[in-house]
DNA sequence: GTGGCATACCTTGTCACGCAAGATATACGG
DNA sequence: CCGTATATCTTGCGTGACAAGGTATGCCAC
């Protein structure tokens, strides 16, 4: 029995659910162009995309520890003349072929998405 | 049934992932079509996608009582001349409006990761 | 100095949801 | 009857995005 949630039934976004999987392969995708750190990263999903792809800090350092843990990105550590210590990522070869492989998953997903909402459903 | 995996399957698919938030599109966008009942929709989806977003009936209906408890749908049994009773699934109003406002946020995010994935990166 | 602010990284807890696996029930053919 | 097909429903599990909170450092004004 799940009692709650029956009244507080706000439709909630499926932005959240949509990215879902994907987060992955937007982050190596923007690793493909020269490593970043944390921050850079998640302000530069949010200037591309004008906050449709916006993501937390929160929820985008442990995406990158489990590129780091199945050795997609490498780590290096670096401290600026000034300002604090930054953690910089690069893609490693593995990294560049899953982000082939994602990129066609999506693709794929994207195309039968798209081609099913396409098709007209005028019945009754 | 998995007829997946062929290759050497430590990392999982992100399809399954990207499905996240999209079922209910998918199930209310195929209702538009008509009334319909569970296992026909499983099979409608199978078939008209190539498999790409195949779906098990043990998915769908958790999926189904979320439509009808939002209201988004309206159940009829019916139990024909031959074969077991079928339990009917039909859109209604408020369905036609959540399925236009889904397929609008599908579109935008989907427009957003494309447009980012074409995006070259051959820096560094 | 010290208090405040910005930068940057990290952790914890919660909740939703897709799915595998199994249960149930009905009809029908041999 | 028993096996198979059709059809609906349930349970348990694992995953992952996110909010909220925490830590640490450097910089600047007063």
């Amino acid at each position: 029995m799940t009692p709650s949630a029956d009244s507080t039934d706000d439709r909630r976004s499926i932005e959240r659910e949509l990215k879902r999987g994907s987060l992955e392969l937007i982050v190596l995708h923007l690793l493909a162009g020269g490593e970043a750190y944390g921050y850079e990263i998640v302000s530069k999903l949010t200037a591309e995309t004008n906050g449709a792809l916006e993501v937390t800090d929160g929820t985008l350092y442990p995406v990158l520890y489990r590129l780091e843990r199945a050795q997609l990105v490498t780590v290096r550590w670096e401290t600026p003349e000034r300002g604090v210590p930054r953690k910089y990522y690069q893609l490693t070869d593995a990294g560049r072929t899953e982000l082939a492989r994602l990129t066609h998953e999506w693709t794929t997903f994207a195309n039968a998405m798209t081609t099913l909402l396409r098709t007209e459903r005028e019945g009754r």
